[in-house]
RNA sequence: GUGACCGUAGCUCAACGGCAGAGCACCGGACUGUGGCUCCGGGGGUUGCCGGUUCGAAUCCGGCCGGUCACCCCA
């Protein structure tokens, strides 16, 4: 047998990590629910077409060969491909499923996605994405423009995490702006103002000058425009005041500033709007965002979406849509890479059965089965140790009480192995404090 | 996909051309059926993989794999 070696960008969680990811999944879970959302899973491969109608994402793309395809033969539009996420698998299944769906439809979809970049630390190859989506016909209110990052709030602010930041902007404000100066070509403005926090501002004024063909006033106007963030809506007038004028501005002023209002009033601290969030896909149409981990802004945005106005149509059938999407896999591994997640003990195991000898074991399955009737989760000792090894068995695992059946006609006894406390119990009534029937997630502060 | 740095026991690291080691962890005993402390003992390695140089390679060279960082891009 070849000798192992993990393969880049296919992480695989430790049992403890995996229990931690399967929780804060629960909680995202009961977070869309809770604010409406239903669940979706859509297969794993589409048709390559539709993958790659979004743009120059196709080398990131994993395709799906037969072992025996024929040699040399060609890869051809109707191959399939893994999804690389989980928004263009949304829209195609909205268009195909239009008339079984209620509109507004919202949905929410927790899956896999498979991107072919290089790996590096919070980037994968397979990760897992948690999407929250809200599409209509013909129209989409702007309101769910604001409404989106509440539920984002909502799902991550319960969990042991550092707190999120979100950015947010509007691409009509950002085009109207551009078209307002003069520049005609947004899409290419864009792209060089994302680069800000990287590159810097001078050299952005390069770019701009030779991508944009802009002018020096322009460039100014630019870099002024992409300086403003602010908590509140007095980026409106600091974006006026820099005197540019056209109707997609107004739009979108307007509508960054309710985004911003709505925030302020129902999760203050959770977002501001940042004239220099761009995002690289050009199917955005409206409000776009971008979230960080606090105290891990250089690992990049954990969340990111906005709103798309032409991603799904078909003939004379638009939907618009606007979404967000949460990087599980991301969060989870920066977080376990700074150690800044822990579980309260390594297995689901409340309660571990002791074993006297052998020919206990049926009175102890019988514990066993009394006590997991009541939802404690229970295991039985593999073989009849002396206590003191079964005592350390469960006390590596962190499992917080051991059984001890009573033998000769005395009655059971449960000990907490963290205080050492032992009582008598009954298996039919005994029950452990809340915080110690399931595994619990605690944030490890001053890790050093 | 491009470039740079790094790979020794489960973990953290020594040995830097000449017998592959320590601490922690793990297993056993002292302690005869109630863990954690202490003491004593034990098992663990084709030095990431393949090739090259050399009397001799963990050590020097090349390729591959894996990890990290900067580009690119993105969750």
């Amino acid at each position: 047998m070849a000798r192992l070696t993990p393969i880049s960008g296919f992480p695989e969680w430790l049992p403890w990590q995996r229990m931690i990811e399967q929780r804060l999944v629960d909680r995202l879970r009961a977070a869309f629910e809770r604010h409406g959302f239903s669940p979706l899973e859509t297969r794993a491969v589409e048709p390559l077409d539709q993958l790659l109608r979004k743009g120059e994402t196709s080398k990131e793309v994993y395709v799906l060969r037969r072992l025996q395809a024929e040699p040399g033969e060609e890869i051809a539009d109707d191959a399939l491909g893994l999804h690389f996420d989980l928004t263009v698998p949304f829209a195609r299944f909205v268009l195909e499923n239009a008339g079984r769906l209620q509109f507004p439809f919202r949905r929410y979809q927790i899956q896999k996605v498979w991107r072919g970049e290089r790996p590096a630390a919070g980037r994968y190859r397979e990760f897992c994405q948690a999407d929250i989506d809200i599409v209509d016909r013909e129209t989409l209110p702007a309101h769910y423009e604001a409404e989106l990052p509440l539920v984002l709030g909502d799902a991550l602010g319960s969990l042991p995490i550092p707190p999120v930041g979100i950015r947010a902007n509007n691409r009509k404000l950002c085009e109207g702006f551009y078209l307002g100066l003069g520049l005609d070509d947004p899409a290419v403005v864009l792209q060089a103002v994302d680069k800000l926090d990287k590159i810097g501002p001078q050299r952005v004024a390069e770019l701009l000058a030779e991508t944009a063909q802009a002018g020096e006033a322009q460039i100014k106007a630019c870099l002024a425009l992409a300086g403003i963030s602010t908590g509140d809506d007095s980026f409106v007038p600091a974006v006026r005041q820099l005197g540019v004028e056209h109707p997609l501005l107004d739009e979108g002023l307007a509508e960054l500033a309710a985004v911003v209002a709505t925030a302020r009033e129902h999760a203050p601290g959770l977002l501001v709007a940042d004239m220099k969030i761009a995002r690289g896909l050009d199917y955005y149409t409206g409000t776009v965002y971008e979230a960080q981990l606090r105290g891990f802004e250089s690992a990049g945005a954990v969340c990111a979406g906005g709103r798309y106005d032409n991603l799904a149509t078909s003939g004379t059938d638009r939907y618009p849509g606007i979404g967000l999407s949460i990087g599980v896999t991301r969060i989870l591994g920066l977080l376990f890479g700074a150690g800044a997640l822990a579980l309260s003990r390594q297995v689901p195991t409340c309660v571990f059965v002791a074993l006297p000898a052998e020919s206990d074991r049926p009175a102890a399955n019988r514990i066993a089965a009394a006590l997991r009737r009541r939802d404690i989760p229970t295991e039985v000792s593999a073989s009849p140790a002396k206590y003191g090894k079964q005592i350390k068995v469960a006390a590596r695992r962190g499992i917080p009480f051991v059984w001890f059946p009573g033998v000769d006609g005395a009655p059971d006894e449960v000990k907490d192995i963290r205080s050492g406390e032992q009582l008598v119990a009954d298996p039919e009534c005994w029950g452990p404090p809340d915080d110690d029937r399931y595994p619990v997630v605690t944030a490890t502060t001053g890790e050093s």
